[in-house]
DNA sequence: GCCGTTTTCGGCCCGACTGTTTTCAGTCG
């Protein structure tokens, strides 16, 4: 049996959307609800946060919205056998090259199919070079429906796509927000301007950057933004809208409002896309008519203009939704029913339990920056109680066990002795530690060593590649040390790097609520690691979260917003938190059993 | 093909922009 282990979300998204295309060429006036099903799973799965592998491994592949029993078959079969005859049967009306050229920004299914006919195109291999010879010669313009402006927007499509490299990291796509909004703000006419989308959103990564404006005059808002100094080239330009690309390769789009519809640009631009469907196919079944420039009652033939969402959110008997949970995933219904869940706040958060110092223990992964000193002042920025020093275990392979012992104990000694110098105490330090998780599920710190320590944290720095259930048994048996309090970054993912491992999350969450252990919500812009959707099933099994930053320099504990955000995403409230609580109950917490 | 927000049948978001057109089709977010 041939089984197809490595289909990303992006390629399974690619694979829908041609179904999607192929439908439209066979006839779109006849597939049309089927054609915006496919394209509508395809936007589920790019945009979920799950791989979609694992929801097939969990048996949950419906509980994607847009994705049902047909879908989920089709899907099982791709898992099972890497192949889809139906899929096969309804593509194979069109040359291959068709569903490649759909790819490039710009070219839908019917311009594709024109382009690969006019063109005898046919091959997806060699479709894209030949399409850009076409154009370099000047062919294309010669086509039927076709002219040199087309022509021009095709060479610039093939060159985006070929640019097109990883999304944004959140604090990357913010620098570049908030870069224009500096410029922006700098036109007179301007009266607010915020960043919106998938920012506002905070999704772990960002694709492009929304900024919308309230101002009574939109020409010379967009005037302003078109000429933006940075820009690479203008995108197109209309009264009220505009889009530009930006190094690196980063598309903003703007959108002009006057104040008093200022709430529902708000609304409309945040999206997230299936949120806002979902929320128009509602408002319709009212009578009730959605955009950008307010609600249209559709009885009554009336307009109604909002300054701000949550008045927009009000009118149509909802209780305001927070712009992290705007993904179609169960908030309307909620909403509706005035029982969403208070979530977690930036305030709530007490202390931080994972931070690398620079005392030096020969650790078997990098060291911290900061001294104590330095960490500490900036924990008393964010006003904490405690931090937790959470360095690397000392290398196993180059310490017999009395020099780690050693090490340790001189290592407890600086924290304590620190900690008594400190000026009125502000702030409470424990002594904990990172400790590798050994390929065979034992700790990389003998128990001796264990006993300085206040408590342990556990992570997998090595063999990624285990099978799912070898590594859920490594992940287990570390877990299980009386010392280890949290799993550290649990699935070990490096955003636009690394997939994060396998693991029987099921199992897991069991084993972490029946022992009193916690997930990390590691809060390291590239990892953002548990993820947002399995914080999401952790909260519902009861699982508790800690949100840490990971921090190896003073100035990152800064980043616990980024944890926050991910803990908002997946619908954490502070009672899920473990370090929403005080010093007193975290001491009792670290102490019980240990 | 999906979904249950008056529906397990019969609905299915809304508007912007461009190019090649003389009124609209295609694409995008």
């Amino acid at each position: 049996m041939l089984i197809n282990r490595n289909l990303s979300n992006l390629q399974i998204a690619k694979l829908l959307h041609s179904v999607a295309g192929a439908l439209t060429l066979d006839s779109e006036e006849d597939n049309r609800f089927r054609i915006t099903a496919y394209d509508r799973a395809a936007d589920a799965i790019e945009h979920s946060s799950s791989e979609l592998k694992d929801l097939w491994d969990d048996g949950n592949l419906s509980n994607l919205a847009g994705i049902g029993e047909n879908i989920a078959s089709y899907l099982d079969e791709l898992f099972r056998t890497g192949r889809v005859p139906h899929f096969k049967k309804i593509l194979s009306g069109y040359p291959e090259a068709v569903y490649e050229l759909m790819e490039i920004p710009g070219i839908g299914p019917k311009t594709a199919q024109k382009l690969c006919k006019a063109l005898g195109i046919s091959k997806a291999k060699s479709s894209l070079i030949q399409l850009e010879r076409a154009a370099k010669k000047g062919h294309i313009r010669l086509i039927e429906g076709f002219g040199e402006e087309s022509e021009k927007e095709i060479l610039e499509g093939i060159a985006q796509h070929h640019r097109k490299t990883g999304r944004l990291l959140l604090p990357q796509a913010q620098a570049i927000a908030n870069s224009l909004i500096t410029w922006i703000s700098g036109c007179p006419q301007v009266q607010k301007v915020d960043f919106l989308g998938s920012l506002r959103r905070q999704a772990a990564t960002i694709g492009d950057i929304d900024i919308s404006v309230a101002s009574s005059d939109a020409s010379s808002v967009i005037k302003r933004f078109v000429s933006y100094p940075k820009l690479t080239r203008v995108i197109d330009s209309g009264d009220r809208t505009a889009s530009i690309l930006v190094p690196p390769d980063c598309q903003i789009d703007i959108m002009v409002q006057p104040p008093e519809q200022y709430g529902s640009l708000l609304q409309h631009f945040t999206g997230s896309k299936l949120h806002n469907i979902a929320l128009r196919e509602y408002a319709l079944k009212q009578g009730y008519s959605l955009s950008e420039y307010g609600i249209k009652s559709l009885k009554q033939a009336k307009n109604f203009n909002f300054s701000d969402e949550k008045s927009f959110y009000n009118f149509l008997g909802l209780d305001y939704i927070p712009p992290e949970i705007r993904e179609n995933n169960g908030e309307i219904s909620l909403a509706l029913e005035k029982n969403l869940p208070q979530l977690v706040e930036d305030s709530q958060i007490k202390g931080d339990l994972h931070i690398h110092s620079d005392i030096d223990t020969e650790p078997s992964h990098d060291l911290g920056k900061s001294s104590l000193l330095e960490l500490v002042n900036s924990a008393s920025i964010l006003n904490y109680e405690y931090i937790g020093l959470n360095d690397h275990n000392p290398g196993v392979s180059n310490h017999t066990e009395s020099q780690i012992l050693d090490l340790l104990k001189r290592r407890k000694q600086t924290i304590e002795q620190f900690m008594y110098s400190l000026e009125n105490r502000t702030i409470y330090l424990f002594n904990g530690m990172e400790i590798d998780i050994l390929s065979n599920g034992s700790l990389a710190l003998p128990d001796s060593a264990l006993g300085t320590l206040d408590y342990a944290s556990v992570a997998v720095h090595s063999a990624f590649n285990q099978s799912r259930k070898i590594m859920t048994q490594r992940v287990i048996s570390a877990l299980n040390h009386p010392k280890v309090l949290f799993l550290a970054h649990p699935t070990g993912r490096l955003l636009n790097k690394r997939e994060g491992v396998e693991l029987d999350w099921d199992k897991i969450f069991d084993f972490c609520v029946t022992h009193d252990k916690w997930l990390e919500i590691d809060a390291w812009p590239n990892r953002l690691d548990l993820p947002d959707s399995l914080v999401k099933t952790a909260v519902k099994g009861g699982v508790k979260l800690i949100i840490n930053t990971d921090s190896h320099d003073a100035e990152n504990l800064q980043n616990i917003r980024f944890g926050v955000s991910v803990a908002r995403r997946g619908w954490s409230t502070q009672a899920d938190i473990i370090n929403t609580r005080g010093l007193e109950e975290i001491k009792s917490l670290i102490l019980k059993g240990r």
